[in-house]
DNA sequence: CCTAATTTCAAGCAAGCGCTTGAAACACGC
DNA sequence: GCGTGTTTCAAGCGCTTGCTTGAAATTAGG
């Protein structure tokens, strides 16, 4: 009668998001709900979206969305549960002390943008993401904000050591919202890319000379930053 | 029985966000009608928001939308009618070509920042706008990209002298975001900027601050596009 | 002050919402 | 093959939504 217990989050995540999932067959409709209300709250937001919607989506029964998620508010939570680190794996090695600074910011930004590049719910996810910082549905707590952290923090984790700083303080976090900012309005304001520069992110390789550029910016920000430390 | 014939422009924006006005008692309910749907949209969004509840907050019958705005998206409507220049008056100088590069950057960021600065119905008539660039209503058609396009021109227009340029290529136009997105965050992703550095924007000697700071950083943008263009 | 147009009101409709129910269909250990 | 626990189903409940209605209240002109 009651929900299920919660799976181990390795369990579903990212895999409900791949059409060929799941290996066992006890969780498909739970699955597929899952990857209709992605599609659906990604077109509609979570006030917008019904439930009714999602679970024809899924081809599914109104009912499952309460015996496997409790209600609407817990299969949405659903799909916000893990760290969106896996987002972005592309910018997993920014982080590596090895690599110049213009390399690890050029991964940075092909993180971002590789997840907005194809029509995938990896990109409707992304979405969600964007949404809920700008009109919070109210259902998620602050467990959203938590999964934003941790982009900042890689970002401060790469600036420290270029200004020799233990921790980061004020300007820095500014400089750290400064260098993501350069890529943010792709991933926030798609309609306006689009209406104003729609060949910047047409094509992979446009992509990646937008991601060189954006290198570019990110690396001119920071010797920037520098520059008025000295002088101030 | 059907709505009134449109006022023009001047007639309504923005005084209608003036607690003192309007002018003629005419207008009175029609005015604190909008004046509520600014604080209702803002708070639920579109779809979040109920007829009912703006109402209340108005003090008026739920069929005077109706009467006024024929609907609860004529009504949503009305609040992006006009062109969001106005919102950001202290933008304004940004064009003047007498001014330094440094100082007319620094408009620009003021610009942005002040809307947000106060709590306001300007603030909220902004975050109305971030809403419908994340997640669109579906009832606005195209006039919000066209008032967003009013600022990505303006700055185009800063930017073109500085390169020569009687029209933008690609890459100005990914300039004129980074530029743009400098200072993005503290306008889409308020939450995040208020989790992680709340000081940046708490006081307004602390906003002047940051405007400075962004004002470099646009510069330092414009000038790493300059290099990258001579050697490329 | 009467008349006519404008504006506001209480009441309620049809539709869609999230969610519940009790039973049927299914899976699986013995 | 049976009994038990799990999962799915059709049907519908109570509620809120946006919107409508016809009449009352208000305003303005002659």
């Amino acid at each position: 009668m009651n929900a299920r217990s919660a799976p181990s989050p390795a369990e579903v995540f990212p895999d409900f998001l791949r059409d060929d999932s799941p290996a066992t067959a006890r969780d498909e409709t739970r699955c597929r709900l899952l990857r209709a209300a992605v599609d659906v709250f990604a077109h509609h937001g979570y006030h917008g979206a019904s439930t009714r919607e999602i679970c024809e989506l899924a081809g599914a029964n109104t009912a499952a969305i309460h015996y496997h998620f409790r209600d609407k508010a817990g299969l949405y939570r659903e799909l916000f549960r893990l760290p969106i680190e896996w987002m972005a794996d592309a910018s997993r090695p920014m982080t590596d002390p090895q690599l110049p600074l213009l390399e690890r910011l050029a991964h940075f930004y092909r993180g971002m943008l590789s997840v907005l590049s194809q029509d995938s719910r990896l990109r409707q996810l992304a979405l969600l993401h964007a949404r809920e910082e700008v009109e919070p549905s109210g259902v998620l707590g602050d467990c959203h904000t938590q999964a934003i952290r941790i982009h900042h923090d890689r970002m401060l984790h790469l600036l420290l050591p270029e200004f020799g700083l233990q921790a980061p303080d004020e300007a820095l976090h500014g400089l750290a919202f400064a260098v993501g900012g350069v890529a943010l309005v792709y991933f926030m304001a798609r309609p306006a890319v689009e209406a104003f520069a729609p060949t910047l992110t047409a094509t992979p390789e446009s992509r990646e000379t937008l991601v060189q550029r954006c290198a570019i910016y990110g690396q001119a920000l920071i010797h920037a930053e520098r520059e008025r430390r000295k002088t101030a």
